[in-house]
Formats: structure tokens, sequence, C-alpha cells
RNA sequence: UCCCCUGUAGCUCAGCUGGCAGAGCAAGUGGCUGUUAACCACUGGGUCCGGUGUUCGAACCACCGCGGGGGAGCCA
């Protein structure tokens, strides 16, 4: 009989045909006359309820050891239920324990457990409800990001994880290394990188911009989508030190257009989770979230604010009794700010455009007044900022100038110089935490929850 | 890196002013004519994070260490 997952036969008429269930058991009850198991595979949220009526002594005896979390195959007949919860059930005549889960030893049990104990138990967590429908939103947005893109023209470009330039700008960096630590450590000498792998010394990437803007200035529309790693020591709710991160890169666009695509983006990508997650979002609507649904809907309902930092900054001086840090033009923002402004001023997704030179990366055009650059920030309610992009200063003369002012060192962006040099274009791009992204979609509250298998600051377990 | 909170049964927690270690859930057993995180009854279950100190006496107070959580900064 063909293998046919929970999701599939689910989908089925009840009409009484043979099915195969295979899976873990979620719950098991008893009754006198009847015991009821709960079989879920992961293929959606939902389970799927198998029947045994009145079980002879052999199959009590394999029931007995069909606890929470063994795993199970269940033959029966897919009928319609008789009692109310669920459209269908199979009516169970055989069943095979593959795997016991003993209940002395095993940690999950048939009820609640905490975020916190189940960031303990990473590598069993991903069988519980939430961790379950963590993972299938995470699928579905990674093959959202990919069909966005697809669908536009973009050519996904593969950035390179190593990187001997340390020019990338974007936070402290994972040096990577095949010297023998300990004993340059007990020969006291100086380290001599010529003799390290790659003659000089790595890192692990912080962004894949730079280099995909290469390919942007042949290819028009590019992006990457791969991970990233950030040595920061930061420990919050919203960080990660290995993160996967979206970066498009549109040649010839300008920073509106730039906007218009990151609100096209995030939109497709709510429209996609809302229709095809729907169970799972219903779900942390429910039990992590509620309201979520509601929230993510009414992103799609109208277009995304829009406001200078400048102006900005003048709201925030009228509000200034309500923030710890006052607000002057030239503060980089705090997170009390952003979310005052997206969450009390504009009440949904809003565009900050516009920031002062000093705040921001060298690469950033220079508006006209000299004093502020083409960069954007979209800030979303619940934890403020999830995008953040610009369009790039293209004249090679200005942007020499301003590695030489913030002293950076020019040898090592000569490649990146030559992109100006060599029929330059405006262009523009983006970068999308994933992760954040989840956080958005799911309602959860800490980042270590939405990637299989967090890295930070003294955490890398499994 | 800074600030705050926290660590007691498998899990979530209570434990008052320092005086015999508790509950709910989970598990086991029994009951129950189809259950929905079933229900009812009973049973078993403890290195009170570790160390040192104060005290007649420490889960409780003090100090040191380790772990967990939240917030801030950095950012995506």
């Amino acid at each position: 009989m063909k293998l046919m997952t929970v999701k599939e036969i689910t989908a089925l008429e009840p009409d009484g045909r043979e099915v195969v269930v295979k899976g873990w058991v979620r719950t098991r009850r008893e009754t006198k006359t009847a015991v009821f198991l709960e079989v879920n595979d992961g293929s959606r949220l939902g389970n799927l309820q198998c029947v045994f009526d009145a079980p002879g002594p052999e199959l009590a005896s394999e029931l007995s050891k069909a606890g929470t979390g063994a795993s199970v195959a269940v033959e029966g007949r897919l009928v319609p239920s008789p009692a109310a919860g669920q459209r269908l059930e199979v009516k169970a005549h055989a069943l095979r324990v593959i795997g016991e889960a003993p209940a002395e030893s095993y940690p999950l049990q048939k009820k609640a457990h905490s975020l916190e104990f189940l960031r303990e138990i990473a590598h069993l967590r991903p069988r519980t409800n939430t961790f379950g429908a963590v993972a299938r939103v995470r699928n579905r947005m990674a093959y959202a990001i990919h069909e966005f893109f697809q669908a536009r023209g973009f050519v996904y470009v593969h950035t390179p994880l190593i990187t001997a330039s340390d020019c990338e700008g974007a936070g402290a960096m994972f040096q990577v290394t095949t010297l023998d630590l300990d004993r340059l450590a007990q020969s006291g000498q100086a380290v001599d990188y010529t003799k390290d792998f790659f003659g000089k010394p790595a890192y692990l990437t912080v962004s894949g911009q730079l280099n995909v803007e290469t390919y942007c200035e042949a290819l028009s529309r590019v992006y990457t989508f791969g991970p990233t790693f950030r040595a920061e020591n930061s420990n919050t709710t919203r960080h990660l030190s290995e993160f996967w991160m979206i970066e498009p890169e549109v040649a010839f666009a300008e920073l509106s257009d730039n906007m218009e695509l990151a609100e096209e983006f995030l939109k497709h990508l709510v429209r996609t989770a809302l229709a095809d997650c729907a169970e799972d979002l219903a779900f942390f609507d429910q039990r992590i979230q509620p309201g979520l649904v509601d929230s993510l809907k009414a992103v799609l309902e109208r277009p995304f604010a829009h406001m200078t930092y400048t102006e900005a900054v003048a709201l925030l001086e009228k509000n200034a009794e309500h923030f710890e840090v006052k607000p002057y033009w030239g503060l980089d923002l705090m997170s009390e700010h952003e979310k005052f402004l997206c969450e009390k001023i504009a009440g949904g997704p809003l565009f900050l455009t516009d920031y002062p030179k000093e705040i921001k990366s060298f690469y950033m055009k220079q508006n006209a007044d000299g004093k502020t650059v083409r960069a954007m920030d979209l800030l979303v309610p619940r934890f403020g900022e999830i995008i953040g992009g610009s369009e790039r200063e293209d004249d090679l003369a200005k942007l020499e100038t301003r590695i030489r002012e913030l002293g950076l060192d020019e040898k090592a962006y000569s490649w990146y110089l030559d992109l100006r040099r060599f029929g330059t274009t405006p262009h523009s791009g983006f970068g999308l935490g994933f992760e954040r992204l989840i956080l958005y979609v799911t309602g959860m509250g800490n980042i270590r929850d939405v990637i299989p298998f967090p890295r930070a600051p003294k955490l890398a377990d499994f």
C-alpha cells in the first residue's frame, strides 16, 4: 500500500478505504470499549485519530507500548468520525509499534511544556505542535522568497560564506583558521598568516551585499539568500550569531523603487503565510500571539506609511516626555523611538528614510543636502526594524571620499570601487533577516525558537 | 557588554518571620458504553543548582560560582 502522510490522508474522503498511517503517537486515550490513538507525522498540525474497538489481548499488548512519542504503523479503514472534533478517523485493525518511547525517560509529555524547557531538548522539540508549526512556516517562507524573486526575473546568486576581506563592515566577524592555536600559544611567536589556509586572515561573512552588488552590476536583478555570521556579544530575543539573510539588489533602481519592492515582498510573504499556513497560523493565534492573524491581514490592506528621518525626529521631539533617551536630530533612533513611530503614529509598517550619513554605512548614496543619505528602514509593530536598505552611492569620487573620511582601508575596497569605475549605475537593495521574518509571521517571541539549532554567545549545542 | 528577575518532583510552580518537603499536570494501577491536552479514584516519585559561611536549626539569610529568563545597546 502506498505510503501516505497524515496531511494526504486527512484530505481524502472517508469512504472506508484501507490506509496505513505511520507517525508518532501524540496521545493515547482509553475507555472501557475503545482505545484512541492520535498519530502525527509533522505533515500538518492536526493529528489523525485511530480508533481500536474492543482490542483483543495481542492488540492490547501492542497498544500498551504505544505511549506518547512512540513511532507506530496503523492499518485500518478511513471512515467518517461519529463524534465531534474531527471529520474522519481510522477504524484500526492492526498496530505495529516501530519504536517505543518509554514514559519514564522520554522528555516530552502529553502536556504543554515551556519554550525554555524545549530549548534544552532542541533535538526533540520539532515533535511538538509549536515547533512543527514553526518548521512548516519557515519552509513555506523560504520557498515563497524564491517564488517572489524568480517571478520577477531575479537571479539567485550564491555569495561566499568565507571572506578574506574584512570590509563588509556589518559587525564583528568570526575568524576562520587552520592554524594550530594551542601550539601557537605555547610557542609565544607572532601569528604568521601567510602560513594560514588562505595565506591571510579569513572570516565568516557578515553580509553578502558587497559581493552581490557585483552581480547586480551585470545581471541587473539579483538576490542572495543564505547564512550569515555575527560575532557580536548580543544576548537578546532578536539576535543570533548564525542567521539567514535575504538581500536583493536591483540595478537602475532608486530608493523609491527599493521601497516598493520591499513592500511588495513583505506583503507577498504575509499573504502566502495566511493562505498556505492557515492551520499553523491559527494555532499561533490561539496559543502564542492572540490577534496575530488579524494583524497580518491588516498589513495587506493598505500601503505602508512613509516618513523621513527628519520628520520623524520632529515628531519624536514633540513627544519627548515618552522617552528615556530624548530625541534630537542626529541621534541613531532607539527601539523605544522606533516602536513609538510604527505603533503609535503609523499604526502599522512604516518606512523611515533619509537618515543622517553619520549613523549609516559608507556605501549609501548621499543626498544633495550633504547631510543625509538615501537609506530606508522598514519598522513594524512588535519589534521595530525588520528591513534595512538603501540606494547605493554610484559616484566614484563621493564613495572614495566617504571611505577616506571614515578611515577605512581603501585598498580593501578596490574591487568594490571598480563597480563605480566601470559602467556605474544607480542601484539599490535591502536586507531582511529571515528569522525576524519568521518571528513576525508566527508571533513567536524569541528568535532562538524559530531556527532549529540556534547559535548565540555561549550557545552552540546540538 | 550593562541592568533586572530566576533556579524546589519528569514538567509548571507554591513554600509566610529560618522550625517535619507541597500542589497541579505527567507517569503507574483500577474504574468508566466514543474519547478530544478525556474524566473519577488511588499509588509511586526530591542531591530544594553547586560550594562556603551565619545559626541550636537553612529550600529560605550572606558571599562566591554555574545555569535559565527578560530588558538595553549593537544590528538583520
